[in-house]
RNA sequence: UGGGCGAUCGUUCAAUGGUAGGACAAUGCCCUUUGGAGGCAUUUAUCCAGGUUCGAAUCCUGGUCGCCCAGCCA
């Protein structure tokens, strides 16, 4: 999957359990000659997040591992919940992670043999169609505590289930009006073996099957039949299906069909980050965020045209490997796998996100000149690129201070920079607006620093980034912050939601920023680090006239940190 | 209060009866034509109580704490 070369940088996967086990079992022929066959089982309901990456690349990851194969199946059991748009959207999120699957099915695929199971298990007097009400099946199922009660429907003749079962296949009676039961344990400690339920009747349209079917398996009657069918040998799962497992395995010995074995892994989770589809799906639909690609979703499709990698997510989720103990990851740790991908491969450019003009009162007015700039200093293979540079210039307004504060390196007056390849300069005098806010700052600069050094071996502190004013491009760049204020979203005070949690910041647009015009051929989906100032993008709202970038992530400031220390 | 699962630096993952280690974060220093990157250093952990053993994070017993389960969702 991986070329030895990014091997080398992605994170050496630790060992973990999973990893164990399946070495474990090849070493002892436990399913014979088969070979390792995995699958990843999403629903078509909604869109991947960051929480699936972690899902799919133990699933293709570690079957590629040993040799193996990885199907895609779709869990699509429950034709209200699911769509196409899903289906689609699934399949480009797991490619572009970088994974092909051997096999696409759907658990639709199965229905027919599903069904024939069903039966199969009436006429083994392991499976009774019951009247009761949902209602009512909820009240004899009894609690955690309390045993259940049976039904006065579990003890009907075969005939009889196999009539009304037909039946209720054929669409003869309405929705909730019966149910297919498993045989099981009443009073068993684990309620999912209180006679589970197998079919339910469901007249809607399935967006595969259409309205072949009326009845729908449950997902534990499709899950562990389907991986069987397809023989899948490590059918890793999150922890919530642990006490699923003996009714996976019931099934399948039930049924003698090919033993698939579950095996439970811990779930993803993230400071500042939400993972729940349904509160996900709250935030697109009430248009606190501007679609599920919004690039503050955890979504694989948001952080996508975000600008993260899939070398970097893969890198990320690697490190962080499964356990079977719930905690949550810090943030932190992803946006540094994020930034140490993008450090070593994004092409650098000059931009300048809040412009403060410099005017360099010494150079010849009309004159302008070309500086040769490294595009990757981190990979001198990238080579360089000529910026324009001439007498008025765009610098950053926090990289000019009228009274320095203790520390600040930056432009001040009387103080020499050197500017980006280019020259050393010397902040001189300012011009005020009406205000007396600071919208121009004089310099002079020293002709002999051509290129950032000077001949006679003179060290200035500090290094900023310029745009030349005549040659600038102006963009709208968008600036992304957390989208939620605290580290667990969902800690909400009485009264409150996870709403009230929203960080009123999270995007803040820059429309006139300015770059240096090489950017001027970005094409959507590029990525760029403006030096000093972060990682971006190219967004796909971009149009030939007008580029639209999105930061990814800004790079460490320890300025900031500085100043804020001292600021108390 | 039934059942299942789990507990190691602030976070995360290792150590599979034999020196508790890595990464993130934090702190300090060095270096730097990005206050980026890099380098060096430092701080902090085996839930508790017993037991087995020459030796326990690891095995046993008993506690404690946390997560999951009472959908005709997955």
């Amino acid at each position: 999957m991986t070329t030895s070369n990014t091997e080398s940088q992605e994170v050496r996967a630790s060992s973990n359990f999973l990893r164990d086990i399946i070495a474990e079992d090849v070493r002892t022929k436990k399913f014979g000659d088969a070979v390792i066959q995995t699958r990843f089982p999403p629903e078509p309901n909604g869109y991947l997040h960051i929480g699936h990456a972690k899902a799919i690349v133990l699933d293709f990851g570690l079957a590629d591992e040993f040799g193996g194969k990885t199907n895609l199946r779709f869990d699509d059991t429950n034709p209200e919940k699911e769509e196409t748009e899903y289906v689609e959207s699934i399949q480009a999120d797991v490619r572009w992670l970088g994974f092909e699957w051997e096999k696409l099915r759907y658990a639709s695929d199965y229905f027919g043999q599903l069904y024939e199971w069903a039966l199969a298990l009436i006429k083994a007097g392991k499976a009774y169609v019951d009247d009761l009400t949902a209602e009512e099946i909820r009240q004899y199922r009894g609690t955690l505590t309390e045993p259940g009660r049976d039904s006065p429907y579990r003890n009907r003749a075969i005939e009889e289930n196999l009539d009304l079962f037909t039946r209720m296949k054929a669409g003869e009676f309405p929705d909730g009006s019966r149910v297919l039961r498993a045989k099981i344990d009443m009073a068993s400690p684990n309620l999912n073996l209180r006679d589970p339920v197998m079919y339910r009747i469901l007249h809607a349209a399935h967006h595969r099957t259409g309205d072949a079917w009326c009845i729908y398996p449950m997902y534990d009657f499709a899950h562990g039949q389907s991986d069987s069918i397809e023989r899948v040998t490590h059918s890793m799962c999150t922890l919530e299906f642990a006490d699923h497992q003996p009714l996976y395995r019931w099934y399948i010995e039930q049924l003698g069909i090919f033993p698939s074995v579950q095996i439970e892994f811990d779930r993803l989770n993230l400071t500042y980050t939400l993972l729940s589809k349904r509160k996900l799906l709250q935030l697109v639909e009430e248009g606190h965020v501007r679609g599920w690609d919004d690039p503050r979703m955890p979504t694989l499709s948001g952080i996508r045209r975000r600008g993260f990698t899939p070398e970097a997510i893969r890198a990320f989720v690697a490190s962080v490997g499964a356990t079977r103990t719930n905690g949550i990851v810090d943030i932190e740790m992803l946006e540094h796998f994020q930034r140490d991908d993008l450090n070593r491969r994004a092409a650098r450019a000059m931009a300048v996100l809040r412009p403060l003009k410099l005017v360099i009162d010494n150079y010849p007015e009309g004159q302008e000149e070309t500086v040769a700039v490294l595009n990757n200093p981190e990979d001198l293979s990238e080579g360089t690129r000529l910026v324009p540079f001439s007498r008025e210039l765009w610098i950053e307004q926090d990289d000019f201070r009228e009274t320095p504060p203790p520390k600040y390196y930056r432009l001040s007056p009387g103080r020499e920079v050197r500017l980006r390849n280019a020259y050393f300069v010397t902040a001189q005098s300012v011009v005020r607006d009406a205000a007396g806010n600071v919208v121009e700052v004089h310099c002079t600069y020293d002709p002999k620093s051509r290129g950032g050094n000077s001949p006679d071996g003179r060290k200035v502190k500090s290094t900023i980034h310029w745009v030349s004013k005549a040659h600038a491009l102006s963009a709208e760049v968008r600036l992304y912050e957390k989208l939620f204020s605290k580290p667990d979203p969902g800690d909400v005070e009485e009264g409150k939601t996870f709403l009230d949690n929203l960080n009123p910041n999270s995007l803040e647009v820059v429309s006139e920023a300015k770059l240096e015009p090489s950017l001027g051929s970005a094409q959507p989906g590029e990525r760029f680090q403006f030096e000093r100032v972060g990682y971006f993008c190219v967004d796909p709202d971009s149009t030939p006239g007008k580029l639209v970038f999105n930061r990814t992530l800004a790079l460490k400031d320890s300025w900031a940190k500085i100043e804020k220390k001292a600021g108390g």
